[in-house]
DNA sequence: TTGACAGTTGAGCAGTTATTCAACTATAAT
DNA sequence: ATTATAGTTGAATAACTGCTCAACTGTCAA
């Protein structure tokens, strides 16, 4: 709990009932970071290029590459992210490294995004 | 089209049929930017747990500021970038301005987020 | 073994972004 | 009018992040 004097908020609370309510309900911050993280992944443009392409079809790094007119060291260190967040799986043939996506969350997660946007628009 | 000088890529392409496939099916950049951009919204921490206080009750700027511990400057800044992204909708009382979540879309997204994140833990 | 190519990695730089700070507006009460 | 409180805003700063560059690993072929 913190002290008084550690508060940096620099209001008093108006309604103590409902903060109090929600307070209870709040998930825990490891949660929050994680969900947020996630999201975080997804929102840059070129990772999101990678995931439509990969969406159509698995691809090797240099493809990838040409595809989007991108350096191999720079998709890489993209998909390297992508990994770690557990959106696309790869698999090594030979030389070559395929990646393609991991699974249906993502697609489901961007046609609801797609969603969102186009009712933006239309209001 | 870009002329050969330039291209950034630094590899040769090596299935040039899936490269030209996905070409066509790929979206204009201007979808690719808002989508990427609106999860953008959602990847900061402190964004998140607004939007979970939002989902359990309307909530003034100030009772945010206490129950997240910060200035009610950065709450309102944050609140700025939500009600540009369209997730947030506000009126005012008086001197109080309550903030809500526009519609739905939020909730199903993190929904699926959530999901996504547990399946990681649970691999 | 040597060379070539696909891919990865770490450091560094440039651009971005979250928070702070101070000044501001808006509404209400005295 | 004056004062107080709720909230907003712009500039500045500190932390973060995406790309580049150069060096590296792994696999294959001669």
């Amino acid at each position: 709990m913190a002290a008084r004097e550690d508060l940096v908020c620099d209001c008093e609370v108006i309604h103590g009932d409902i903060v109090d309510a929600v307070k209870t309900k709040m998930p825990d911050d490891e949660n929050i970071y994680d969900l947020s993280d996630f999201f975080k992944v997804l929102g840059d443009s070129t990772r999101m290029r990678i995931i439509w392409a990969l969406d159509e079809s698995e691809m090797c790094v240099c493809d990838i590459a040409v595809l989007l007119n991108m350096t191999k060291s720079a998709i890489s260190h993209q998909l390297r992210a992508l990994r770690e967040a557990n959106l696309v799986k790869f698999r090594r043939e030979g030389k070559t490294v395929y990646y393609s996506l991991k699974d249906d969350h993502v697609r489901d997660i961007y046609e609801i995004g797609m969603e969102h946007i186009k009712e933006k628009y239309s209001k």
